[in-house]
DNA sequence: AGCACGCCGACT
DNA sequence: GTCGGCGTGCTC
């Protein structure tokens, strides 16, 4: 018997590989090991044994962690695949699957309300037709497949969740539950609590240290079968796994943006693969990737057509925020009678907040404030100008220059509209604060309340908000994203969308498909609660662009029509899904350096393209340019865009692009994002 | 990420 | 003189 024993380990820091230990007694691989690391001690984890020796004096393994099982094999081959298709050092990646704490020696009482409260329990809800045969053909299924539950908002996708649930939970099997944090809002995690009481653990950003410690505990030794979470939560090797649900799985929120850039999604669908489980994903608007892989057949699709109990959609009605002026008698007197309104708020939305109001029901306002929405657009026509180049909006800078942050296309900016050439441009800018103010003026009387991140700091915030409007005590609210998504109230029966247009102009090649998805889903939360036969919810969509196709789509409920012309619109320019993308971000506080540093990056990809052409011929390369957010906390930043309609052959380029990096000067850092959700 | 080493300014 | 600022570099 020898006891040759070199092991390649996974160690806690900044390393791309795993390092080699000795060690005496017997490993395995999955085995979480204390090591030393220069001066300190750090933990690893073992992945198995060494093939070749290094030229280094080799330390030993000072002891293995029992407090941990080893992680199963397929669980580690998970994180492998993390830290190689992410480019993320391994040693990094497999410091996620542990919790923060060590094991609780006794549960103390804790002041703090439970994580999971203990309900009442409910019972099963009435399928209909639609969700019936998506339940069935789903649950079928018990090995690796992935399915995409497409339904309207207000189908009942959840009910489907629960129900395939009690099918592992019966097979004495396990299942994840992934959710976008800010959808993981008491209501969600009440109604899964009713169903299944105690089974139930929950993972999210709210909880202690210890809370998060004690809920993976409960997992991992099996005192609880469902978990529901946020991304984060597939780090818990969940043992028995037969199941994984991805909701609104078109969030953006799914992907991390620092660190590992993961999507929690593609990284499910990915363990599921490993696991051998299905997974199950779900959206009232589908991304554009997860619906063109169910068109290709990799994913199998299960439509739901009809909101639940028969439901109407809401009715949408759509304003041209265009030629407010007129010389017709008639339209005249109607704007000196409107004269007392806002440039914001129309005739029509301000008439229909009224009669909502004045019947005792709630009325939404919301209005997309988020980030440096600069929008270039003509008052008269409507145009804004686009890059020749990259088909996207031009930011505005300085007040002198249009700018593409795709490929540093610029342009002066001409106050003239250069397409009707009877006004000028105008830079709009809005916010929530402004609608709040202006709404205590016109609405004497009624209780406004106000959802973005300047009001709603917390969950705690956001459950009182929800309870407020859930009471009928709020009469008006206002809000950004926050308030788009999974809020249920049943007396909120008019939507308002301020100005639709702020989505289309950011410079993202997402900023279409966002658009819709964001009109979709705020249209949803109107009149979710109307009986057969009543008039359904009512939706005002205020815009300068009543021809633009996300609002012309949404306006008739129309995914399908919307996502056949937006894959065709990505597929001329192998924006993803037809092509894979990758960013490299480089910053500095030497803006010489990090200009240098990018023309440098620039120039290597150049050289890799000549040297493989086979492989990488198909490889564009945009850029460098400056980021659009140019200087950040005194830090440069420039960025190089890779894409490539051959997606296999984006990750080894990335990766032999940036080498082991011995050639980025000092004090320049080079950040990659595959697959990034936003450019910006 | 830590934690060293190292090479300059301002203090008892 | 030496205390300590944080730039730079390495970790099997």
């Amino acid at each position: 018997m020898s006891s040759a024993s070199l092991w390649r380990v996974a160690v806690d820091a900044p390393i791309s590989e795993a390092l080699t230990y000795s060690c005496e007694e017997p490993l395995q691989r999955g085995q979480l090991v204390n090591v030393p690391l220069g001066r300190r001690k750090v933990k690893g984890l073992v992945l198995g044994p060494a093939t070749e020796t290094p030229e280094f004096a080799i330390k030993s393994i000072d002891s293995i962690d029992t407090d941990y099982a080893p992680l199963p094999d397929s669980f580690v081959k998970w994180l492998e695949w993390l830290a190689q298709y992410y480019l993320h050092p391994i040693g990094q990646v497999v410091q996620s699957a542990f919790p923060p704490l060590r094991k609780a020696e006794k549960h103390r009482q804790s002041k703090r309300p439970p994580v999971i409260p203990q309900l009442e329990a409910d019972t099963n809800l009435h399928l209909t037709d639609e969700q019936q045969k998506s339940f069935e053909d789903i649950a079928k299924h018990t090995g690796f497949s992935t399915h995409l539950i497409f339904g309207v908002t207000g189908s009942g996708k959840t009910e489907i969740y629960l129900r395939l649930l009690e099918e592992v939970l019966k097979r004495g099997q396990r299942g994840i539950v992934l959710v976008p944090e800010i959808s993981l809002t008491p209501q969600l995690i009440h109604r899964f609590a009713r169903r299944f009481g105690d089974k139930i653990a929950a993972l999210h950003s709210q909880l202690t240290d210890r809370e998060r410690t004690n809920q993976w505990w409960d997992i991992v030794e099996g005192r609880k079968s469902i978990l529901i979470g946020a991304r984060s939560a597939l780090f818990c090797p969940v043992a028995d796994l037969g199941l994984i649900i991805v909701d609104e799985e078109h969030e953006p929120s799914f992907k991390q943006d620092e660190k590992l850039k993961y999507n929690g999604r593609d990284a499910a669908v990915m363990m599921g693969k490993m696991l051998n489980c299905p997974v199950v994903l779900g959206s009232a608007t589908p991304s554009l990737e997860s619906w063109k892989n169910a068109q290709d057949g990799k994913y199998h699709l299960h439509t739901l057509r009809r909101r639940v109990a028969n439901r109407a959609l809401p009715d949408i009605e759509v304003i041209d925020l265009r030629h407010q002026k007129s010389d017709d008698d008639e339209k005249k007197k109607s704007i000196e009678k409107y004269s007392h309104l806002p440039f914001w708020l129309s005739p029509d939305l301000y008439e229909r907040m009224g009669e909502v109001l004045e019947r005792g029901d709630q009325a939404a306002l919301f209005l997309n404030r988020r980030g440096v929405a600069q929008m270039v657009v003509c008052p008269a026509c409507g145009h804004t100008r686009e890059c020749p180049n990259c088909d996207i909006s031009l930011t505005l800078h300085a007040h002198s220059h249009l700018i593409c942050h795709y490929c540093d296309y610029h342009e002066n900016f001409k106050t003239k509209c250069p397409d009707c050439k009877e006004a000028e441009l105008e830079a709009i800018g809005l916010g929530t604060e402004l609608l709040e103010n202006d709404l205590t003026r016109l609405f004497p009387g009624k209780i406004i309340a106000r959802a973005d991140r300047d009001e709603i700091q917390n969950r705690a915030d956001l459950e009182d908000l929800i309870s407020r409007m859930e009471t009928g005590e709020i009469d008006i609210l206002v809000g950004t994203q926050m308030i788009a998504k999974g809020l249920d109230f049943p007396k909120l029966k008019l939507v308002g969308l301020v100005l639709a247009d702020v989505g289309f102009n950011l410079p993202d090649f997402r900023a279409t498909e966002r658009s819709f998805q964001l009109i979709t889903q705020m249209s949803g939360r109107s009149g979710r609660h109307v009986k057969e036969g009543e008039s359904p919810g009512k939706v005002i969509i205020q815009t300068f662009n009543v021809e633009h196709e996300s609002i012309n789509f949404a306006r008739n409920h129309d995914f399908e029509g919307f996502a056949k012309h937006e894959l065709m619109a990505r597929a001329q320019l192998n924006y993803p899904p037809a092509g894979r993308l990758v960013s490299f971000r480089i910053q500095g506080t030497h803006l010489g350096k990090v200009e240098e540093t990018a023309g440098l990056l620039a120039r290597r990809a150049f050289a890799l393209k000549t040297q493989f052409p086979q492989q990488y011929g198909s490889i564009e390369v945009l850029g460098p340019a400056e980021a659009p957010l140019s200087k950040l906390r005194g830090q440069f930043r420039y960025h190089l865009l890779v894409k490539s309609a051959q997606l296999a052959a984006v990750n080894p380029f990335s990766r032999q692009l940036l080498g082991d990096q011995d050639w980025v000067p000092s004090g320049i850092k080079i950040l990659i994002d595959i697959d990034p959700m936003s450019l910006l």
